[in-house]
RNA sequence: UCCCCAUUAGCUCAGUCGGUAGAGCAGGUGACUGUUAAUCACCUUGUCCUUGGUUCGAGUCCGAGAUGGGGAGCCA
């Protein structure tokens, strides 16, 4: 009878001393003398996976002899303590099926490869240490966003992929169209989206928050979670032309309660990351970033600093420090303002509230001294902006003409507008990057290296 | 999109003053009964990113382009 394959990582958690197992995985290591042969494989299940001791009295151990770094085996053998320093576990193998060959092509190979090289085999880097260890971090932590909103009683909304609404302005939105674009219809001289599938011009979205006010407007408390699209010719490490997007939205809240939120949200994360995921971050702490684990766990640990803008304008004024772009009340802050505030100041996370409208979105609710929008960011060492969220114009008054100074049109909002003509009611939200938070998390230096198959400006491979 | 840096063997990199290229690892062959990036011996591998130019002679100097990286802007 063929007995189940066990998955290494329960094998070594609960398999039983002197039983027969039976394990499939590729191979990581071979170190092969004439009588005896040790091979280390991986399953994707663990970051260590299991040694493999071959003896010459196996029928094929000449074979295996010829095997090379990265083929898929299955093996059948008893489970003994190893006597070897390296690994409590070994498996003393009864017999070695080769499933799949890799030869001496195989471009992983035993040693360290920069993290550019391995971008450039995407399609074998998830066979390595460090990529086994962010992509079942980027799994599990998918699925804390999932439990952590559920135990809040937070609906999941699933906003369309595909939209016509281009709110934030035009340039960042990839277009979905159906038109030849050699030779599209015309309306005069220009390209008539009248003929376009969706009978108007459409694109992939930028942010599900519009349709998500109309959920919490409904439903109180909701959140969405799926791929985000912006065109923008953006090429940092901490920038990518897909990725994921968390956003909720609650109703009957205004922006301390968003921060309150994205707090207690980003310190459940990090406390996830720590408990459920401890060989995995243990890893990143030894290879990736040294300090990393007592880092997250200050952050799950501390309350967040919470700083008005003016306040962080001031703080800045008065460091004495000469910034490439000079401090002043109204003006955006810069990367490295932020990098100083939170790493230099704070020392950790860190809101900043309450932005000066003129650098703000058109949605975001003015504030009472008519100059600053309840707007907030949390910013966090090494990674900058992993938050961005506000409290939302509620007063149909005010957004359209907020919108008016801004010349956005009222038109293609129709419905947007109509959540603030009826049972309008204070409400905010925000959004978090997933592969933001991953970074943060791993110690990571660059997004693509925390998304499975990165798209990002001429990068569309694989 | 802007600024800076890089590009040499499959990978990581060295290459002095301008004189036609080298190491480690990987790979191959052999040795080895407990290895841990196994070890030891021997061996193989080059469009020096491309393209113009300077020069008797360019991996090396100059121009242009491509690709990669870092930083900035935009943001999550």
């Amino acid at each position: 009878m063929k007995r189940m394959r066990t998955r290494i990582k329960e094998l070594i958690a609960n398999g039983t001393k002197g039983s027969d197992y039976v394990v499939s995985g590729w191979v990581r290591s071979l170190r092969l003398s004439k009588e005896i042969a040790f091979i280390v494989i991986n399953d994707g299940s663990d970051v260590d996976g299991i040694q493999v001791v071959a003896e010459s009295d196996l029928a094929n151990f000449e074979q295996i002899g010829r095997i090379g770094t990265g083929s898929a085996l299955t093996v059948e053998g008893r489970l003994l303590e190893s006597p070897g320093a390296g690994q409590k576990w070994e498996i003393h193998s009864i017999s070695i099926t080769i499933i799949g060959m890799a030869d001496g092509n195989y471009p992983l190979q035993k040693k360290r490869h920069s993290f550019e090289y391995l971008r450039s085999i995407a399609h074998l880097r998830p066979r390595t240490n460090t990529f086994g260890a962010i992509f079942r971090l980027r799994s599990k932590l998918a699925q804390a966003v999932h439990r952590f909103f559920s135990e809040q009683n937070f609906l999941y909304v699933q906003t369309p992929i595909i939209t016509a609404s281009d709110c934030e302005g035009a340039g960042e939105l990839f277009r979905v169209t159906t038109l030849d674009a050699s030779n599209p219809p015309l309306l005069g001289c220009r390209t008539d989206f009248n003929q376009d599938f969706f009978g108007q011009k459409s694109g992939l979205t930028v942010s599900g928050q519009l349709e998500g006010e109309l959920f919490a407007l409904a439903f109180g408390d909701i959140y969405t979670f799926g791929p985000t699209f912006r065109a923008e010719n953006s090429n940092t490490a901490r920038h990518a032309s897909e990725f994921w997007m968390i956003e909720p939205e609650m109703a009957f809240s205004d922006l301390a309660d968003d921060a309150d939120l994205a707090e207690k949200f980003v310190r459940y994360l990090c406390r996830f990351a720590l408990e459920e995921c401890t060989d995995d971050m243990a890893f990143f702490d030894r290879h990736i970033e040294s300090g990393l684990l007592e880092r997250i766990r200050r952050v799950a640990e501390a309350d967040f600093v919470r700083m008005e803008y003016g306040e962080a304008i001031e703080l800045l004024k008065k460091s004495g420090t000469t910034f490439t772009y000079p401090v002043d009340w109204g003006v955006d802050l810069q990367t490295e303002h932020e990098r100083y505030i939170t790493e230099q100041i704070v020392g950790g996370p860190a809101f900043i509230l309450n932005y000066p409208k003129n650098i703000k979105a058109f949605y975001m609710r003015l504030n009472d001294d008519d100059r600053t929008v309840a707007a907030m960011d949390l910013l966090v060492p090494k990674v900058g902006e992993i938050i961005g969220g506000s409290q939302r114009e509620e007063r149909l008054d005010r957004l359209e003409l907020r919108m008016a100074e801004l010349g956005i049109a009222q038109e293609p909002l129709w419905w947007y507008l109509d959540s603030r003509r009826w049972g309008s009611c204070p409400h905010a939200g925000f959004g978090l990057g997933f592969e933001r938070m991953l970074m943060y998390l791993s110690g990571m230096d660059n997004i693509r290296d925390v998304i499975p198959f990165p798209r990002t400006p001429r990068h569309c491979e694989f």
